[in-house]
DNA sequence: CGGAAGTAAGTGATTAATCACTTACTTTTC
DNA sequence: GAAAAGTAAGTGATTAATCACTTACTTCCG
């Protein structure tokens, strides 16, 4: 990692970026990383971040970017290896919980971006991001009602926002315990929570 | 609003700063407002800002102290007056969405403090005001199942967990919609699908 | 050699905090 | 009771630090 490649060609950089910014992000406020802090942990001058990207905000978007792009990739995958709507559900929380493991950085983003008050084009990835993940989430749960897995009864918007949340409440506890892998052992004992909020009493 | 008296009592300025974050809050980033900002919504010169307090970072420890004391009252009284455990945590519930829908900044400002890096005394003040409502919400759990209300099987710190995650689950959705009433009309939903998931099966 | 990649040294803008000083009000003293 | 003394609250100007971004130049490599 120290001795970074003196010359490397752009998409590589660009790439190696995204990736720097997303480890930083799990060590600070994502609002605090500045381009200085992004050069120095690749070994290299603040100015030659501005070869690759035109502005800040271009680095935010990659970002946002590479998140939605690996998790829907991850989550989509998943979810087509289950058996079942429910079961489908269940790996896809599954990964997500190990996504975010693995980048703890990532729903800070996520949240902070979502919070910006000027309509950045990271804030709109972000969105974007959300809304493709509530699609499939509905997808699943109605799904799961004609299958007789989940509750007919259950809200289908109400469940998916519930999925998010319930994640976020897990991000939330290894944020007050300051501990990134306590989210791993807290997971299966939400999800069963959550299964238990929308499955059909059987 | 417009007209403040030219000279007020330290301790009332005190407050109106503390009112006017949490009213700035809910318009931009946390992160983002500046003592400049405050003191212009005040009718005030920004340095008279640091006659009242020491630093900025004082203010934010009197902002999460502000909200700490009000939301742990309003929930308490919530739940005093409800007739069993699962109705209390139905009350506090609706009085923290009631609390949130109100003051939509809180909650950025929560999740902002908590993901300082450093050891401010406003993230301090942020660890301690979810310490405390986790035990309230432990207890009730507890008190739920002697009870009867809430299911043997459901884990005490899970279920706690979830509480907090559903309010933050909600929260992300208004984040998404921009909408900040959307939150009220959402939460009946979110609730219910709580109780599903900690309820006795009848 | 020539273009891509990198750097050192700037820029203007913004920020929290400080400074010397004024204003408005209260308390003391004769 | 009013002038003098004291004080809390407020101001405009300034500061040092930090930030994203630019410019002019150098190095690397096919």
């Amino acid at each position: 990692m120290q001795t970074t490649a003196r010359h490397l060609p752009a998409e590589e950089r660009r790439a190696a970026t995204v990736e720097t910014v997303v480890a930083l992000a799990a060590e600070q406020n994502p609002g605090d990383i500045t381009t200085a802090a992004i050069a120095e942990r690749m070994n290299l001058s603040q100015a030659a971040i501005f070869r690759h990207f035109p502005s800040k905000d271009a680095i935010w978007q990659a970002v946002m970017e590479w998140v939605a792009e690996r998790l829907l990739a991850r989550i989509d995958r998943a979810a087509a290896d289950a058996a079942s709507p429910l079961a489908a559900l269940e790996a896809m929380f599954a990964t997500h919980i190990e996504f975010v493991a693995a980048h703890p950085g990532v729903p800070r983003m996520m949240f902070g971006e979502l919070q910006r008050a000027e309509d950045t084009a990271g804030k709109r990835m972000a969105r974007t991001l959300l809304a493709r993940y509530g699609e499939r989430l509905t997808l699943l749960i109605d799904a799961g009602k004609t299958n007789g897995e989940i509750a007919a009864a259950v809200d289908a918007a109400a469940a998916a926002a519930l999925f998010v949340g319930t994640i976020q409440g897990l991000v939330m506890q290894s944020l007050l315990s300051g501990d990134a892998r306590s989210i791993r052992t807290a997971a299966p004992g939400a999800f069963a929570l959550y299964r238990r909020a929308i499955a059909a009493t059987s």
